[in-house]
DNA sequence: TAGGCCATCTGGTCCT
DNA sequence: AGGACCAGATGGCCTA
């Protein structure tokens, strides 16, 4: 279902999973940079074209007024604006390469079959989000049956899931249980044929390595 | 063909 | 001044 972007610069993450916090080195920054060209029509180019379109006028007066030192001509200034854009522009592109590779390093570690449909940016978050809580509310569980004491009263809000699901309940993390507009992953998961069939609540990791054990 | 998802460009704003 | 971050716009790809 989610759409596998054949032009797109494929992102390499197998790497980043053994990092703490993966993309958060300027190095890998700096080495995303040199990559990919865009593979599809660049905006730039239609500017430079247009030669700094109406957008740019009312910009260009306010320079031409206010500039404090004007040694550069209208050609040089627009060459500098178009110089500067474009650095922009590949900063922006390492900017979200690296928040994609974050992304996918999300997604690795997240239980789902490998032969599912890749996760979209949205899912993933949703779903991470319903992980890190059951994680937790297992953690709890367990703690305290292992104390014997009381279940403990829910931490995460009042009562049940960030879904509104029942606490503690993994099921919660792959059923339907989310209102509409909710955060479930669950809900979007169940949407999406290739994503039916979740990995046993009892165990929802043993039941489905990440995508990661499998490269 | 419509709708969803995505990558990219772009201009604005804030911060260093 | 320059970089980071953000949101809007645009167009491509894919699926139902």
């Amino acid at each position: 279902m989610a759409p596998h972007p054949s032009g797109a610069p494929t992102v390499q993450v197998i790497h980043e999973l053994e990092q703490p916090f993966p993309g958060a080195s300027d190095c890998e920054v700096t080495c995303a940079a040199s990559a990919p060209p865009s593979p599809t029509r660049t905006p730039l180019d239609c500017a430079e074209a247009e030669g700094d379109g109406c957008r740019e006028a009312p910009k260009r007066l306010r320079a031409r007024r206010g500039g404090r030192s004007r040694p550069k001509s209208e050609l040089a200034l627009s060459k500098q604006r178009r110089s500067r854009r474009k650095k922009a522009n590949d900063r922006e592109r390492n900017r979200m390469h690296n928040l994609n590779s974050a992304l996918d390093a999300l997604r690795g570690v997240l239980p789902t079959f490998p032969d599912d449909a890749k996760l979209t940016k949205i899912e993933t978050l949703r779903f991470a989000h319903n992980y890190i809580w059951a994680l937790t509310q297992t953690l709890r569980i367990a703690d305290h049956s292992f104390y014997g004491l009381e279940p403990p009263a829910p931490a995460y809000g009042e009562l049940g899931s960030p879904d509104g699901g029942s606490a503690g309940d993994w099921g919660s993390l792959y059923s339907p249980v989310s209102q509409a507009g909710s955060l479930s992953p669950a809900a979007s998961l169940g949407e999406r044929p290739g994503l039916r069939g979740a990995p046993s609540p009892a165990c929802p990791h043993s039941g489905a390595p990440a995508f990661a054990d499998f490269l």
